[in-house]
DNA sequence: CCCCCAAATGAT
DNA sequence: ATCATTTGGGGG
């Protein structure tokens, strides 16, 4: 299976048109033929559509509320089911749990008056802010997801000039969406080495959407220190040790001895990490 | 690999 | 409306 893209897919634009379902998959926006949702349950969501198949779905331009997918009846496309949280609609989740953008893409057959005239386009990046489950209007259960649009150049930090040159715009999208997956990937690959375990305290959370654990860099990313998204500059951490080891609250010595905190770092052998960027923590972090 | 699904499509 | 066909993706 190819690589899933989150975010913006290179050369393609916000308001870009397609004639059908079949070259919106080509184009890798949205890469399912017939299914609204794209993704996995392990890795998050990358596109959805807004066909108007589902009752509940309210399109507010900048704000969606999506519904997720399941309990219909294939011939009358009537809800005779309750929605269940799993697949895509977990998909969906791990998106809002994980801050993973979704492209939108909106159907002549939505009918919103945000909806393309005829075929599909490509309405950007949005974020899934919160998910519920409701009665919906068949009086079956439905999960709702709520969208908000995502200014992407800002929000990655880049200005990109309305004057811009398309050729350097195609660059920086391809860089930045490189960057992307790439460190997303491996944010996936740490969590999975401990379990969902906190390498500091152990704990492994649990939600609706399954386990939860936050991937955090030991030499940042970005300005100014430049820190690599490599494996070996990650740490699998509940939020609480998370925001603890970000703001200084405890350092790691060379031995993976905590200083701040009692115990030892827990460190799989399958994980190296490399005692440049801890000693960059403790000169940088430190009171 | 096989099986099944899916907010589609095109023809009756 | 309904039917058959289609295609890519996900999961076991």
């Amino acid at each position: 299976m190819a690589e899933r893209i989150f975010g913006h897919i290179p050369n393609v634009y916000e308001g870009d048109n397609f004639e059908n379902r079949l070259t919106l998959s080509h184009s890798k926006v949205h890469r399912p033929t017939q299914a609204g949702i794209s993704g996995s349950q392990k890795e998050g969501a990358d596109s959805i559509v807004l066909s108007g198949g589902y009752e509940d779905d309210q399109d507010l331009g900048d704000v969606i509320i999506y519904t997720g997918h399941g309990g219909r009846d294939p011939d009358s496309k009537k809800q005779v089911a309750n929605q269940i949280l799993s697949d895509k609609n977990l998909a969906l989740a791990i998106n809002c749990q994980n801050g993973l953008p979704v492209r939108v893409i909106r159907g002549a057959s939505h009918k919103s008056q945000f909806s393309p005239e005829f075929g599909y386009r490509y309405d950007g990046l949005y974020k899934v802010v919160k998910y519920w489950k409701k009665k919906g209007k068949s009086g079956f259960n439905v999960w709702l997801f709520r969208l908000e649009k995502i200014d992407t150049d800002k929000s990655l930090g880049f200005e990109v000039k309305e004057d811009a040159p398309e050729y350097a715009k195609t660059t920086r999208t391809t860089v930045i969406q490189q960057r992307i997956n790439r460190d997303y990937s491996l944010t996936i690959r740490v969590k999975e080495i401990y379990n969902f375990h906190c390498q500091v305290c152990n704990t492994k959370l649990f939600t609706n959407a399954g386990f939860y654990a936050e991937a955090a860099h030991i030499k940042p990313l970005g300005e100014p220190h430049h820190g690599p998204d490599t494996l070996d500059n990650l740490l699998c951490l509940c939020p609480n040790h998370h925001v603890m080891f970000d703001f200084g609250g405890f350092m790691i010595d060379d031995d993976f001895t905590l200083v701040g905190l009692d115990g030892k770092l827990t460190v799989k052998p399958e994980h190296q990490i490399n005692k440049d960027f801890l000693r960059y923590h403790r000169e940088h972090f430190t009171i």
